[in-house]
DNA sequence: TGTACATCAGTGAACGCGCGTTCACTGATGTAC
DNA sequence: TGTACATCAGTGAACGCGCGTTCACTGATGTAC
């Protein structure tokens, strides 16, 4: 039964959303089509018509993820501090909700394996962040907005970013197993990423 | 053909060290038996003589692929200076070398996904590396060695190792589409932990 | 505006393929005498 | 020490299963008149 143009587009951005979800729930290899469609409400074969292979997803899914965690979400406004930030993301709630958080944390090691035109997806959507981190730092030095970012501004971008990733993704492999541990490196690396921004954070 | 309890005993270290390299290179679930006995020289079938399932499999692989960390390797010794085994962590050569290099790095977010007994092996072989860094961190401010390890050394020895992982796998997702990215991420992070560390590092 | 018909989003069975695992079999090893 | 035989590591075919993809079909939608 054919449906209505609107409502194929609607069911085009659910089997988008449900894989953005499931892909940085179980990974790029540990979801098949089946499921994204099934999550949609659809079943697998009317994928096709949407999207030329599984591949085509993945990359447009991977894409969308990114674009969220550019645009302002769940309360982060642009006026949310960088403090409010960085404990926001080291926190058990983002730990505990891969799905709908993070592509970088959650995904980075599938697309680095994955290589290809995947690869331009994460390098996009990783040097949009740097960049977009690194101005908020340049604008948090000078007394109004808008600033010039400096070096200095990117190479503390660049190791905030790093710290946040490979902190999250620390927690996670040890939630299961140790959560004393987990909860140590959240509120740890909340306390010394704060103090190592200084009054930038604020 | 049965063969000498050596040569079995061969065989098996053999199956682990393909697994251990594999499953770091591919992922946890982009590799499969067939291809870690090929790699092994062996057929897929006697797999089973050794290892009850490839969970099992999974999970041997991982804790050796951590004592290889923690144990002295690749010219690293108990008189490595702290600046460089950062620069060696976060170097081209170990980002292009997963299957030899950091499971943490490689596998972490795997584990994560597949809890269980392996979250297990992960959050021991992570808390290895935090206590082995914080003593070193340690040593280095006291005068004789063997000090004891106080919070602000465990409190730094996480927030370096997570900026090593985080680093080193958005250096990997970025290096096929941005290699410039990718090795700018490196010389920063470098500088930025050696510059963290001050006199510790030395 | 009403009618006839072409379009095409979605369905569900089917395909070839590779996966983890099992199993009958092989034959050199290791042991009992 | 030599011989007979039980052991068992490794082989390779086979299993059930789920994967990505294809395709004939359905029937409401959208369009041409």
């Amino acid at each position: 039964m054919k449906v209505s143009k609107a409502r194929a587009a609607e069911n085009r951005q659910g089997i988008l959303d449900a894989a953005a979800r499931l892909y940085r729930e179980r990974g790029l290899t540990g979801v098949g089509v089946a499921d994204i469609t099934r999550d949609a409400g659809l079943t697998h074969g009317g994928l096709y018509r949407h999207f030329p292979s599984k591949d085509a997803l993945v990359q447009e899914a991977c894409a969308r993820a990114f674009d969220w965690t550019i645009s302002p979400l769940d309360g982060v406004t642009a006026n949310t501090t960088v403090s409010e930030r960085i404990q926001s993301y080291l926190s058990p709630q983002h730990r505990d909700a891969p799905g709908t958080g993070c592509p970088a944390a959650a995904l980075a090691v599938d697309a680095a394996r994955a290589g290809g035109e995947l690869s331009e997806v994460f390098a996009e959507g990783i040097e949009r962040n740097i960049a977009r981190f690194a101005q908020l730092l340049a604008d948090s030095s000078a007394e109004e907005g808008n600033a010039t970012v400096q070096p200095q501004d990117r190479a503390l971008a660049m190791q905030t970013l790093a710290t946040l990733v490979g902190g999250l993704v620390l927690a996670r492999a040890t939630a299961a197993a140790r959560p004393a541990l987990s909860d140590e490196l959240l509120t740890t690396l909340q306390a010394r990423l704060i103090d190592l921004l200084g009054e930038k954070a604020l």
